[in-house]
Order: C-alpha cells, then sequence, then structure tokens
DNA sequence: TTGACATATTCTTTTATGAGAATACGATTG
DNA sequence: CAATCGTATTCTCATAAAAGAATATGTCAA
C-alpha cells in the first residue's frame, strides 16, 4: 500500500500548506476559484484541484453564482482532528509546567549563587 | 514538486493512522519497539520506520536501555496542529447553534402546523 | 451563435510513500 | 568469540501526489 489519499480524511488533506491556507483564506467568508487564486498567488488548475481535494474530504461546499463556483469552508470537518489532538494538550502543559518550575529553580539556585561571597 | 515528506512537519507525519495510534501508545508511558509492535499488532521493521518518521519531525525521542530502544512521546511536538486548528473551534461552535436555532426554529413550525385545524 | 470569461479535467514528470521480505547492525550473554 | 535478541536498514513493488501545460466544459453577453 502507498501512502493514504490525500482525500481519505481531513488529516491528510489539511497536510498540505497550501489546502490549510486555502482554509485560512476561506473562513472570512466564501471565495470563488479566482479569488483563492488571487489570495494565494497560485495558478487557477492548482487551486481548483486543492478545493476539489478539501470538498471531496468535507471541508468545504460550493455553490454556482454564474459562471463562478463559491466556495465556503465547513468548520465541523475539523472537528476529528481538534478531538484527536485536544487529548494530549494537558500533556504538553505538564511539560510545560515541569519547565515552570525547573526555570524557577534554576532562578532561585542562580540567586543563591549570587548571594554567596 | 510531489506530496510533501511525511517528515517534513507534524501535519504530515501524523497523516498516517497508524503513526497516530504508535502516539496513541505511547501515552501511557515510553515504549520499547517490540512493545509498540504488540500493541499494534504490526511488523517490527514498520514500527521502525514509523518510529523514524516520528522522531524526525520531533513527536517522539528515544533512549537506549540495553539492546532495546525506548521511545517516549513529545507531545509538545503537536502544538502547531492544536494552535491551527484550534482557531476554527469557534466556527463549528457557531454552526452548531445555528444548527440548533434552526432545529428549534423547525419544531415550533411543526408544533404550529399540528395545531392548524 | 459566437466570443469571452470562470472553472474543471487530463496528461506528463518528478518524487515519495508504505508494506513486505531479507538482511545488516548492535548489545548482551554464555 | 559465537549465538541470540532487539532494532534498523535496504530493496522491490504498487500507488499516488503535486506542479505545469494544455485543453475541455460551462455560463453569460452581445
Amino acid at each position: 500500500m502507498a501512502r493514504l489519499a490525500t482525500t481519505s480524511d481531513a488529516f491528510n488533506a489539511v497536510a498540505e500548506p497550501q489546502r490549510r491556507q486555502i482554509l485560512d483564506a476561506l473562513i472570512r467568508g466564501e471565495k470563488s476559484v479566482t479569488q483563492v487564486v488571487d489570495c494565494l498567488q497560485i495558478r487557477q488548475p492548482q487551486a481548483s484541484k486543492h478545493l476539489a481535494v478539501l470538498k471531496k474530504v468535507g471541508l468545504v461546499s460550493s455553490r454556482s453564482v454564474g459562471k463562478q463556483h463559491m466556495y465556503s469552508i465547513n468548520p465541523a470537518g475539523l472537528k476529528p482532528i481538534y478531538e484527536w489532538v485536544k487529548s494530549y494538550e494537558q500533556f504538553w502543559r505538564e511539560s510545560f509546567d515541569r519547565l515552570d518550575d525547573y526555570l524557577q529553580e534554576l532562578q532561585s539556585q542562580e540567586k543563591q549563587d549570587d548571594d554567596r561571597p
């Protein structure tokens, strides 16, 4: 088996930086393909392709307005990623707390050194 | 250019389900390669490879204990993903709120229909 | 209908994945 | 040192990504 398809889930779709940028752009409101192209400074076919991937995994939806295709974000599609990564939050917070403890200990240590004659 | 390497960042490393499972296993404490193999029911070389990817992006670290290599998770490596996806949380919450409003509206509408003679 | 604009699709090229199998490396034990 | 256990590396195979270029599709306007 090769790598999972980019269209297999939100995790894979969002691994591509440009697709994250597209979502970042769409969060401010729906955009046509051309507007996305202008926003990200990419070529039109790539924009269409990226949007197709995002659509396939349910991260965006589109409607037609004349010759334009307006894409809008579907933020709920990111929930699975959020839920997964969120469960790790407490652990890096703990690490930071330990780091804080360490740094404070270090500081009081230095203070003691300073106080030494 | 092809797809970004799995080792290019946490987003890409974590797009592979088995690598997420490995992290899920390591969150309970450090594990040897063999323990990961037993945990996930995968073959040893694949475990080593996946762990190598996770290590390259800083999501795990390892120490040698005799012939064993103990891998431990580095949860902070997931922060970039968390930070990115977290900024969307409010939007799907808003969507749900709107959905709630819609459903309530629908319900009172049906109630009115029921009440109609 | 024709022309012009917006978007989608197709094809090619380069590159890399992940599984499996075989094997190499490294450390411990006898 | 040899045997062994735990792990890493190498190779092959099948699959597919992303960019670019060219082209097709679709919709409005004159």
